[in-house]
DNA sequence: CTAGTATATGTCAGCAGCTGACACTTAATG
DNA sequence: CATTAAGTGTCAGCTGCTGACATATACTAG
């Protein structure tokens, strides 16, 4: 319907430049200190163009992590039916790092730029909190229409979820602080918190109810 | 040495001006279109003054939040010695919900108020989490204190921190998303949902290293 | 009580993020 | 080639936020 037109070549050229130009920006410079307007003069665009292109200053950082999160939803969606949540969480995640992050194309070069960034400012973190609270409601909607319980009403989805989340970014930040920016040193990092992690919970908790007569009453 | 003047007597009552005003201004016309010089005009106050008070428009929402961390974070210290760390957070919480929120001064009130804010705004509730994590990692460096281990190097401190407040999170989502505001269905809400995330979590996991021989060797 | 000092506040100017409106250029379509 | 639609630039303007300077008000010493 719209591909491959010249316009739409130019449209997809202008933003990669404008996500390239931008995180090298900001990890040079700092996130908080570059303007938008330094973005746009570098890719020669006006700053108005920018913003049709990204919303927020801040889209423009974590422009990278959208798609990422949809291709692992979908990973998610395809386990969810013959795994219990959290592995199928750890497992599509796993999948998603070895296929997007590890891969040395471009796009794992942005990607690890902005998981860099992420974790230098304050501000893009929260942002990427938000991003994984949106989508871990997503996910947890999914998980109670597995079990057919109300998602509203039962903490333990969105409980799974979170815990997962934890986890992964516990791991990725002991893997960004100390030293090393290495693609297989985050990814193994993250497994082994994971490793922890699912450790810690207790075995069947992430499964589904078989048979709930009591609404919450787990507890005690 | 600077209590009771009339100065800081003033100071101290704009200050809770400003703050009142601006959740009643952010509960019944938002967050995001509500601008400060509304909040500043209705306390009779220049904006500037009202930046002065407040570094940021996002400050005032969430001020009355910072006490409480305070107060929590002092309670948990106080547990850390005889209690294991999880279960320390969750009774150091359940003591400053009842003394901070159910009780019913002008403090709870206001408390009550930020706590629907930040459920109904994005913004305002990542800027919740942003001030989580930041007590979060205090409390996890608390945890590997007392433990005797390395807490950039180790994740189980920061995890059981993340697992309590995501806990946290959910029980007040639940709680405020359906219909009720009341006072002590939060306490509730988070408390059964503490209680689900703690009997998640393995018996043990939240305990000290008696004899750590390897440094990450638990993973299966 | 008065004079002097410190502190809080107001005013003003200005920057950065972001948006609507309008005009202009350029690619797509017939 | 003419028409249409889409992308872009320019401009004006709002909101959050800050520095600089002047003014008013509370504290303090004599």
């Amino acid at each position: 319907m719209s591909d491959s037109g010249l316009r739409e070549r130019k449209k997809q050229q202008t933003r990669t430049a404008l996500i390239d130009t931008a995180l090298d920006l900001f990890l040079t410079q700092g996130y908080e200190t570059t303007t938008v307007d330094e973005i746009a003069a570098a890719v020669n665009v006006s700053q108005r163009t920018f913003f049709r292109y990204f919303a927020t200053k801040e889209e423009v950082a974590l422009a990278c992590f959208v798609e990422t999160e949809h291709a692992f939803f979908a990973e998610f969606m395809l386990r969810l039916d013959h795994e219990a949540p959290f592995a199928a969480l750890c497992t599509a995640w796993r999948t998603i790092m070895q296929t997007t992050i590890l891969s040395n194309t471009e796009r794992s070069q942005r990607f690890r730029k902005s998981v860099r960034l992420a974790e230098m400012s304050p501000i893009l973190f929260a942002g990427n909190l938000r991003r994984n609270l949106k989508v871990g409601k997503q996910l947890a909607d999914a998980i109670a229409t597995r079990w057919g319980i109300d998602p509203e009403a039962d903490p333990r989805p969105i409980l799974i979820v979170e815990f997962f989340w934890a986890a992964v970014r516990v791991g990725t930040g002991l893997c960004i602080h100390p030293d090393t920016t290495d693609l297989e040193e985050l990814s193994t990092r993250i497994d082994e918190t994971l490793a922890i992690a699912g450790e810690a919970l207790r075995f069947g908790w992430d499964t589904p109810p078989v048979q709930q007569a009591e609404s919450s009453g787990a507890i005690s």
